[in-house]
DNA sequence: CGAGCTGTGTGGTCTGACCATAGTAGCGCA
DNA sequence: TGCGCTACTATGGTCAGACCACACAGCTCG
């Protein structure tokens, strides 16, 4: 097949930036040369080198801004949650990976993550991360879609004292995908106030059993938890 | 930040793929309206529309091809797991997600997958893909660069197993991202006819526990397994 | 010293030309 | 009538160049 087998001109872009970055030769906050530099370096025209640039920027690796001075040209950074959750969507969209089953992934990796951040090294500033979030959802005057927001990062949140990024990426992703789809489902619900008191006592409970190390209690809420809302939801 | 609040001229054609998408009207298979025709569309250049189709393609949502007749064009395909793998590859190589987390989260979905196998529907069909696969590693010939290819393929087989094809395709995902290390790693091993032995006696007890329907053998199996070959190259 | 203007380098978009590819249709010959 | 060859067409891929909007940085003037 032409396409999965054919040598495109900024495939070479591609391949240098992704070993200049494992060799350390460009890191986080590096900006890149100049697309005009680049397409002389590589002997490629400027559009060719835009397309390695649009493919770096949707897998998350940089960003790019117009203007001069250093915060202009194409940005290493590091957003991998935001590429996985754009393509997830995209699937989720084509009706390629089911709802369902992105639902069940997330009960796989937040009960993973909630169990073994119970021996997890995690610092006082990031369970206080946490409860701020948790305590912020207590404002009985929120909006559902702040709440959802703040819900989202809460659970991101506490995922994260795991300590193992890739669960946590994955995890946001996810969230990320189906995103609109938990704002519809926020929004539909008959009465909001009641189902927020709900989701409110549920997060304190979660909370307090990680807080308290019992990973198979916080890994039994949340999983109840994510059962609960998306069994009303969907 | 202009880069994430700035609305570019080919947004317009990724949102109107993706409600196409989820509204039904283009479908896995379909082929899309030419760049050119796209471009009178939306009333945008050419260049802006390949920007886009370039986003779609990194997402793994279509494929393009030229010439002309029923495989031309940008088709609409589902390879999820090679944009998830190829953004998380590339988040690994800038040192962003480290190797051992993902290590750790395919153990996570590997182990979760493996146990849901026990109590899901799978047919004949599926075990017998997972058969063949591991009666091909069985050869005692065949290179490391073709084990490690069917050794993948094996994985992927059982853990696809328990349905749920969101964990498949993150399972995937993380193989395609550290397919390097992982060849890296074969080609290293002192004696790689020792290490192939071990692998396949692995493979066959997993398989075995599988087959048997006893989940939790065959995620403690399977753990172990990984952890047996990342313990010695990493 | 501060404000305003100019210049420069950056990415974003557009236009148009050309190339390589993969059919498809039409024509000619056996 | 069927097969082979050629020409045409539509497609994506690439290139070159022009212009735009933007974000500084430096310089000049009050």
């Amino acid at each position: 097949m032409s396409e999965s087998t054919a040598t495109r001109a900024y495939d070479a872009v591609l391949r240098h930036v992704e070993e200049s970055l494992r060799s350390g030769a460009i890191k986080l906050g590096d900006r890149l040369p100049g697309e005009r530099a680049l397409a002389e370096q590589f002997g490629i025209s400027r559009a060719s080198v835009r397309h390695a640039i649009r493919s770096l920027e949707v897998m998350g690796v940089v960003r790019s801004a117009t203007g001069s001075g250093p915060n202009s040209g194409t940005i290493v950074v590091s957003n991998p949650s935001s590429a996985l959750g754009g393509a997830l969507r995209m699937h989720v969209a084509s009706h390629q990976l089911p709802l369902k089953d992105v639902v069940e992934a997330r009960i796989m990796t937040e009960t993973w993550a909630l169990e073994h951040a119970a021996a997890a090294p995690w610092t006082l500033e990031q369970i206080d991360d946490a409860r701020r979030l948790l305590e912020a959802m207590d404002d009985e005057g929120l909006p559902s879609e702040i709440f959802t927001l703040l819900d989202s990062q809460f659970h991101v949140a506490l995922s994260a004292l795991a300590g193992n990024v890739v669960v946590s990426t994955m995890m946001e992703s996810m969230r990320e995908a189906i995103r609109d789809y938990i704002s519809d489902a926020a929004a539909r619900q008959g009465s909001w106030e009641e189902v927020a008191q709900v989701l409110r006592a549920h997060h304190h409970r979660i909370f307090e059993a990680v807080e308290a190390r019992d990973g198979a209690l916080a890994a039994r809420l949340v999983r109840e938890h994510i059962d609960w809302f998306y069994g009303r939801a969907v």
